[in-house]
DNA sequence: ATGAAAGCGCTAACAC
DNA sequence: GTGTTAGCGCTTTCAT
């Protein structure tokens, strides 16, 4: 079966392939009737016009970058799908590619964005990435780049992002209000807005209750694989008896925290509170069930998303820069923080 | 910033296009001090070639297409990393697409693979797919494909799956031992060969232990959203209070089972029994903690790419058309299923 | 209303 | 070892 093309559609209509992609475009300078005869045979011998060809020629991809740290994580997989809802909706095509939380991995993945591959990106930064000077190379070259949820908060770029400062806020004064007297912020790295605004409010809601936190160590980093992860949370909680609640600034740290208190034989929430950043779906059917702070993450997507395809079909980037969408996260009160 | 093509480099360069174009694949016929300048200057200005152009010319995208049902699912988004893992080190792109379970979405999805988008591609089908023409007339086109996970089994293709059958069995197995009396398979679509086969393997384990099963349903099929699941599980328990053990075939059912227990003073395991297939990172801190079949979903994915990749290499892609490779999942006993 | 032809950026024969 | 050129499949001006 020789390869379906343009040409060999012509020759089949005999016509030139000039009015057959004018006709295929519903161009109206091509007669009703040709266009008919056209869409016909095309449906019929099922012919899909090479992207690549017309990219070449056009300029443009119809295709997307979603750069992100991790897919096996709930809230990813989430905005994932919100930003397939909309690139199917605009036919767009969305390539996936994953930092696995490295600046040198999202480097790379970044330059396969130039030379027209995409027409825009979607990034949600590296826990390394202390620099955009790679993203902003990219916006240098017309190419649209919209954050989502981990912004780089110096570099100017429309975002999409929760309210994690008051969020964080609310988690300790949650904590405060169940009796906590020694609450401690577990982060995940203090580079990443998300995690550097959280322990913020955090900070801020712990002075406004007067709690003393003069040497006491309030936020903790907390990184590397769950393995790691659990021996450094297991080591805090040991040696810091005193700790009786805990806020996990993203979901990872959250399943550590009960692996830690499942083995130490630590009680939750008699012994410690948590409350975690994170949209688990299993957080009403754990042992105890956990109290969160939801992000939206669908709308987060979905969101981010829609702004890149506005940068996308007005290309005036510029004028988005100083767009900030932030989508408020829900706090869900269960039995990890009950008295 | 004008656009930075090949020709451009070239006039830098003062060199010829084809010679800079050869010297950037570091062919033999060119001097090692030109290959030096070449990639020298490219470097400095950040030259990438376009990829479109290079496709358009080779016959080939560089790019594979996943498709599946879903990616806010563990089992996916871990499959998904799988397949990126080998895709990144043959230096491919991924394009992944959602059908959302619908057979009408798919096949579009489908119909976008054709015209060279992609070197080939891999699927997990929908819950409605219940023919494949779709999937054949991409083969018939020349476009390699592999299935993961849920095949469609009359196709010949390769296929890279887990022992769906064994596990069903070793599910009856285990609800039989621990003392149930009336287990019953959960099932979210018995078109789906991973359904119906494990299905088959509870079935047999049933029937080899002699329980009494003539009028006895003892496999209920489930479908749609997590509220409608929900209602068909309460209604099910409800309607059969002499069900004291079950199987759910796939990890949404799992959640739901547990939302029923929760919301109807049904207990796990006291009264009911629970198995689940299922990757859920949080099975062991669930409420009570969850006995699950898991499956090795990164390799799966990882796998599948290997096969496609030695598929799109070789060319020759009738020779690995009954390659089926079975990794095995593994039974994890928790407090689901104690007695 | 239709067609001829140029050219998007690259690769690969084929000269030289 | 380097350069010239045709052409991948498509879109789009410009003729007719």
């Amino acid at each position: 079966m020789s390869k379906l093309t343009i040409k060999t559609l012509a020759k089949e209509l005999g016509l030139s392939i000039a009015t057959v992609s004018k006709a295929l475009k519903d161009s109206h300078e091509i007669s009703t009737e040709t266009k008919k005869k056209v869409l016909a045979m095309a449906e019929q011998l099922n012919y899909v016009p090479n992207p690549y060809a017309s990219s070449l020629r056009k300029q443009k991809s119809k295709t997307i970058a979603v750069i992100l740290p991790e897919v096996a994580d709930n809230f990813f997989s989430l905005a994932i799908n919100g930003i397939q809802a909309v690139a199917v909706q605009k036919n767009y095509h969305v390539l996936i590619y994953l930092s696995h939380e490295s600046f040198e991995i999202e480097k790379a993945v970044v330059n396969h964005c130039y030379s027209g591959r995409v027409d825009g990106v979607l990034i949600s930064i590296s826990s390394e990435t202390t620099n955009a000077e790679h993203i902003q190379k990219l916006q240098s070259e017309n190419i649209p780049v919209v954050f989502f949820d981990r912004e780089f908060e110096s570099l100017e770029a429309p975002k999409v992002i929760t309210n994690d400062y008051e969020s964080g806020y609310l988690s300790a004064k949650l904590l405060l209000e169940k009796g906590c007297k020694h609450p401690v912020f577990l982060s995940t790295s203090l580079s990443l807005s998300i995690c550097s605004k959280r322990a913020a409010g955090f900070a801020a809601a712990l002075s406004d209750t007067g709690l003393q936190t003069n040497n006491y160590q309030y936020v903790v980093d907390c990184t590397g694989t769950q393995e790691m992860i659990f021996d450094q949370v297991k080591d805090l909680l040991q040696k810091h008896k005193e700790i009786d609640g805990i806020v996990a600034s993203v979901e990872r740290l959250a399943m550590q925290i009960y692996m830690v208190s499942l083995s130490g034989h630590i009680n939750i929430p008699k012994d410690l509170k948590v409350v975690a950043f994170s949209t688990l779906e299993t957080a009403p059917i754990l042992n105890p069930s956990l109290t969160t702070i939801t992000q939206p993450a669908f709308e987060i997507g979905k969101s981010a998303a829609e702004v890149l395809f506005t940068m996308i079909e007005k290309k005036k980037h510029s004028i988005m820069a100083d767009t900030t969408v932030i989508l408020p996260s829900t706090l869900i009160e269960r039995d990890s923080t009950a008295v």
